[in-house]
DNA sequence: GGGCACGCTAAGCGCTCGCTCACCCTTGCC
DNA sequence: GGCAAGGGTGAGCGAGCGCTTAGCGTGCCC
């Protein structure tokens, strides 16, 4: 049910790898300021500011702005692979695994939504090249979200006529929340985590349904 | 089931209302452009030149770049709304209302997969009178979805633990269709709109979960 | 058929962008 | 103490941005 290693700063923070300091805090800029504005409308100037540096401080630890953007979603689409093969290669039946991928996946877009937007949501800002790497990272975890839900189906747990299509509802819906949630807004994390698990074993049809 | 004056060519097409010609077809520009790179990726040039006009024609219409963003969106979010009322205020039990609000929603975000982009995604680029305006539309979308919800709670039809999260999650739903939506992917509106109404029906515990 | 309002263009203003370059501090090795 | 190496800075480059302005062609009214 936990996922490990988070902050009490409430993001989680996979950024521990970035290795000189100075290249972890110009990463960290560049997330809180695309997430803010997106990346188009950042500037390097604004980057290297909130990272208490000069502008020309950036390009000695990044070639252009879009390597950032790259290196951001990279790691953050293999931190959100991570989780969910965690919950997915976890012992129970299909219902509990399918509620704790969905429940960890949820709290991680809601606790860390300034990186979820940008790893979700600046895609198509990127080269061919790194757009197809981090294509490859996306259909790795649409795999194995329905690696469960087939589990599910083939168990007798789940009812689901359209594996592929629910799948996809699935992940959309845990996706989506990196685009609504709000910190200051009157639900926990654990909350919408714990909430969307429901509704997913419901789109499931999944025998039980009930909170914890 | 239907939600009328839609053109052959798969998209949906409110912008009649545009009346000098040439403002609506730099409102279809800005529409495409703003929906293929972003809102602040986006140049007037482009704008203009896609319409066949020079840069300085855009200003003949529009008073600035934003002025075409907000234009975009509120027509956008009263055609959302009007779609929701339509399903909302028709005849038919809560679940039958449900399943078309929905499908008819998302053949809407799915079909109008350009202008649904714009509307749901570029809110943070208005200034705040014009996202103030918006956000009023957002808020009578919700309210629109919640009342169907809660008829079905009431009629006992539904059974729905949390309204306002169930709603906030089929909204979600839908409007992330706008994000993943491809024309050219294996699956057509019509299919997407009706695999969400089953999956939005499971989500309320409706009694009935079948395809037409 | 003269005047004029309107839709539009060519040129360009002031500004900011991503990015570079010449140079400067600190640090550690001998 | 000399000195190379590397992280950092201030100034500034070419380009492109949103937007403005002076002027041009066309059609309608009288």
């Amino acid at each position: 049910m936990s996922t490990a290693e988070e902050t009490a700063g409430g993001e989680t923070q996979p950024w521990g790898e970035v290795t000189p300091d100075a290249a972890r805090r110009l990463l960290l800029a560049a997330v809180e300021a695309f997430a803010e504005r997106g990346y188009h409308a950042t500037t390097t100037r604004d980057i290297a500011g909130r990272a208490g540096m000069s502008p020309a401080a950036l390009y000695i630890h990044y070639k252009t702005k879009e390597e950032l953007l790259h290196r951001i979603s990279r790691i953050g689409h293999e931190k959100a692979l991570d989780i969910l093969r965690t919950a997915s290669r976890g012992e129970g039946t299909a219902t509990e695994r399918l509620a704790d991928a969905v429940s960890s996946f949820v709290r991680w877009h809601a606790r860390g939504r300034t990186t979820a937007r940008v790893v979700q949501y600046e895609l198509d800002s990127l080269g061919p090249d790194a757009r197809a790497e981090i294509v490859g990272l996306r259909r790795q975890v649409d795999a194995e979200v329905r690696g469960i839900i087939e589990d599910g189906v083939r168990s007798g747990e789940f009812d689901v006529p359209d594996v592929p299509g629910t799948t996809l509802a699935v992940l959309s819906l845990c996706i989506d929340v990196a685009r609504w949630f709000n910190v200051d807004g009157p639900r926990t994390p654990e909350e919408v985590g714990a909430l969307y698990a429901d509704l997913v074993l419901r789109m499931v049809g999944a025998k039980n349904a009930g909170p914890a």
